[in-house]
DNA sequence: CGCTGCCTTGACACGCCTCAACGAGCGTGG
DNA sequence: CCACGCTCGTTGAGGCGTGTCAAGGCAGCG
C-alpha cells in the first residue's frame, strides 16, 4: 500500500518506474500549492509565458471564446494534470484556463522544471508521455465532436472521466465525483445545456448512468463503454515498457 | 533569396533561428525519401512503434474510424509536417496515417532523431515547438467543430491552410493548391460531403472563395479571415526569441 | 463508348438549438 | 421565520442547420 497523496506522481507510476528519489524531487516540485476559488481564471489567452500550473486538487478547464460570447472547453484538468508544460516553448499562450471548481494549484518557475528534467530522464520522460497523452486526448474529443452523436458523446466523457480520475485515485469502479455543471458539460461537447439536460435523461432512463448531488454512478461500465463504443487506447494507462537509459 | 528545398527547414527556420550545420544535419535526416501513392495508409492504429515519418511533398491525414465506417480526420499533414514525433514514447499508435494525394514520404529511425536532438539544442527546441503548434492546432479545430457553423468551419479550415502552407513556400499570398476532395473536406470538418458542397457554394457566391480545378484563391484575405473570426496566433508562426543557449 | 470518381442539386427527415417558463435548492437579510 | 434572489436543472413548442437519400452532370480514362 503506497501513501501517495501527490495526484501527480500517483499518475506517473501508473505507467511508469520513477525511483524513490524521483518521487522526492516530485514532491518538492509541488510543495507550495495555493487555493484557487472556483470560476475563477489562472491564464489569459494572450498572457506572455510565466510560471507554469500544475492542479493538485479540484477540476480546471482550458477553454477558447468567440467573439459571440461562446465558449469551447478543450480540455479538463484533473489532479495531477499540468495546465501549460508548454507556454514556455510557445511563446503567448492561445488559450485560457480557469478553475471549475476551487483548486489546489501550484506555481512552479521553467527553471525548476527544466532541472528536474535535465536530472531525471525517467522524470522527463514520463512528462513527456503525459502531455502526449493530453494530445491524443484532443484528438478523440474531435472525433466525438465530429462523428459521434450528442448522447454518445456525454457517455463517452463520462467514461474518459472515470479512467482518468482512477488512474488518480478519484474513483471507485462504479462511481466518481462529477462537479461539471450541465453548462460545463455543453462547453465541453460543444453542444447546449438544455440538449445536455435531455441526453443526461436519455442516459438515466437507460439505466446507463444515475448522477445525483454531483456523483455519477454507471451501474455497468461494460454497458455504457459499448453504447458509444468507448476504447481507452487513447489514454494510454497501460504500464509503459521501462526505458533504456539515456 | 534562399534556396532552401526541404519543407522542414523551411518551416522551422520561418520562427527559428538555426545553424547552416544544423541546416546539414537536417537535411541528411530526410535524405532517402520514398513516394507513396494518393489513398495510402502510412500507420494503421494499433501498430507497435517503428520509424518515424516525416511528409516532404504532398498532403497526408491523420485519422480515426467508428465501428459504423464513418472516418474523422483530426490533422492535415502537409510538407514539412512529421506524422508521429510521438509514437516512442506512447507505444501503440491510437489513429491511423494515411495519404491524401500522392507524397513523399521519409522513414527515420527513433535513434536517428535522437542523435540530432541531443547535438543541437535548436533543433531541439524548434522540433518541439513544431509539436506544440499542432497541439494548439488540434485546440483550434476542436472551437471550430464545437462552435462555429459549417461555412466558418470551412473558410476557417482555408484560412488556416494558407497559413501553413505559405509558411512551407507552397502557397502565393491569395492562392494554393487544394487537393483534398469534398468528402476530405467533410470528414476534416465533421459533416457530410453534400454540405461541404453547399458550404463552398455559399463561399463562392459571397465572393469569398474561388475554388477550381483543385486551386482554391482568396480574393480578399482579410474579408475572408473576418467571415470566420480567423485569428493567426494559434499557429504560433511569428519569429521566436532566440533561445538563450542550454 | 461506357465506365468510374467526383461534384451538384432537390426533397425530406431529424438532431439540436432557441426561446421561454417553471421548479428545486440555498444563502441572505429583514 | 419567511420572503427574496440567485444558480442550476427541467420541460415544452417551434424553428433552423445539417444529414439522408436519390438522381443527374461532367470529366477522365480504359
Amino acid at each position: 500500500m503506497d501513501d501517495v497523496t501527490n495526484p501527480l506522481i500517483r499518475k506517473l507510476m501508473g505507467t511508469h518506474h520513477l525511483t524513490d528519489v524521483d518521487c522526492v524531487v516530485l514532491n518538492r516540485l509541488c510543495t507550495p500549492g495555493r487555493i484557487v476559488g472556483a470560476g475563477q481564471d489562472i491564464i489569459l489567452q494572450g498572457d506572455p509565458p510565466n510560471d507554469l500550473h500544475l492542479v493538485l486538487d479540484g477540476f480546471a478547464h482550458r477553454y477558447k471564446v468567440l467573439p459571440d460570447g461562446s465558449r469551447q472547453i478543450v480540455g479538463v484538468l484533473l489532479p495531477g494534470d499540468f495546465c501549460d508544460l508548454h507556454s514556455e516553448v510557445l511563446g503567448v499562450v492561445d488559450h485560457s484556463i480557469g478553475t471549475l471548481t476551487e483548486c489546489v494549484i501550484v506555481d512552479i518557475p521553467p527553471v525548476a522544471i527544466n532541472e528536474v528534467i535535465e536530472r531525471s530522464p525517467r522524470i522527463a520522460r514520463a512528462l513527456w508521455w503525459a502531455s502526449l497523452v493530453d494530445e491524443g486526448t484532443l484528438r478523440e474529443w474531435l472525433l466525438s465532436l465530429g462523428r459521434r452523436e450528442a448522447v454518445e458523446r456525454l457517455a463517452h466523457l463520462f467514461c474518459e472521466l472515470r479512467l482518468r480520475l482512477r488512474s488518480v485515485g478519484l474513483a471507485s469502479a462504479h462511481s466518481y465525483g462529477m462537479p461539471l455543471r450541465q453548462t460545463d458539460l455543453a462547453d465541453v461537447l460543444g453542444m447546449t445545456n438544455v440538449h445536455v439536460n435531455r441526453s443526461l435523461k436519455a442516459l438515466r432512463e437507460e439505466g446507463l448512468v444515475i448522477l445525483v448531488q454531483r456523483r455519477l454512478t454507471i451501474p455497468d461500465v461494460d454497458r455504457l463503454q459499448a453504447f458509444c463504443d468507448f476504447d481507452p487506447t487513447y489514454l494510454h494507462l497501460d504500464r509503459q515498457q521501462p526505458a533504456d537509459g539515456a
